[in-house]
DNA sequence: AGTATCATGTAAGAGGTTACATGATTTT
DNA sequence: AAAATCATGTAACCTCTTACATGATACT
């Protein structure tokens, strides 16, 4: 009834929100900034995709502080509703699905880091359990398709490119739990 | 005049194609059999890319063999033009741009596997040593950045988790180039 | 006063996904 | 004869990118 679910991006914005109220040139800063700033959306991506958020009732924009009529500025700062932290909650606890967790993983970590304060740690160290089975099975499957096809070189070595990389992703999930495991909360 | 430019998705089909005369459905089955295949296009984003690059006169239709009326069974098969094998091979030969290398890592090895049997030995080492130097560039910034920026802990974590992956990626530039220098061609 | 930055937005065009349509061929 | 697979395509819908438009505020 709330309609389709949300694009990973508007998930991100939505739980940025949830963050820190933010508004569209916050956010962009924040992109840009950060080294997840690979991507850096445009206008015409940013102001729709948080316009939706508002038409769901996800978030608002914050009223005006001070004597209305004062000088808003043109600034839209947008705080999260009830309604938008739970879907963000929602969100951070969606399972890792292990057949799109390579495709997805940039978006897990991004979850990983937004959970820091909203779920407990028990529910983190699961998440990362989740996280490192879809890794195995994947790496798994990959040594698997390794001792199959071998006709040439190339693929062969992106095979290896691939392995690599998800030992390495593997590796840091087992070092983080145990990271969070020793201390749990300062 | 030949218009803007191919989208990545385009410069893969086209790939795949000068590797082997191939239909849409043939295609669909390489994406789905192929460890790539985390990516599986969708009908209605296969064909109608197809016809763009055969209204590019990059790939044509081949003629059905055998008397002609026999029975062409509905099936497309796409050979590339000349004009399409010296477009793949300008892409094949594309720079490596430092700054969305990360982002375009799995376009670079997709090049890579490609370049196999189209490019000399040292121009496949050019790119992987330019690829090498993209990614050293990468790793220094974001050491850079883990190095300010430290309130919180998860952000820090995830940060320790794109450092792992690109040292693993560089680590295996480095020992694909020795592969490669070390035995040139059977 | 003039320039740079802050800040939000829209219009055109392209491409992707989902879902459906359609028919030929092979298998059971 | 029916069902599964081969094989290509279209229509509706959505989102993104690029480029442009617009104005307020701060700096020099």
């Amino acid at each position: 009834m709330t309609g389709r679910q949300l694009t990973p991006f508007e998930h991100i914005l939505l739980g940025l929100i949830c963050l820190a109220p933010a508004s569209g040139y916050d956010l962009k800063r924040i992109f840009a900034a950060t080294p997840m700033g690979l991507y850096q959306p445009s206008s015409g991506a940013l102001y729709p995709a948080l316009r939706r958020l508002e038409l769901r009732g996800l978030v608002q924009a914050q009223a005006p502080a001070g004597r209305p009529g004062q000088s808003a500025r043109h600034r839209r700062v947008y705080e999260p509703t009830p309604t938008g932290q739970a879907a963000h909650l929602r969100w951070l606890r969606t399972p890792v699905a292990p057949a799109t967790a390579p495709r997805d993983l940039g978006l897990h970590l991004m979850r990983f880091v937004m959970m820091e304060h909203l779920l407990p740690p028990e529910e983190v160290l699961t998440f990362l359990q989740n996280l490192a089975d879809a890794l195995t099975a994947l790496i798994a499957q990959l040594e698997q398709y390794a001792a199959t096809d071998l006709a040439e070189r190339h693929p062969r070595l992106a095979l290896d490119h691939g392995l690599a990389v998800h030992r390495a992703s593997l590796q840091w999930t087992k070092t983080t739990m145990a990271t969070l495991s020793a201390a749990p909360r300062p």
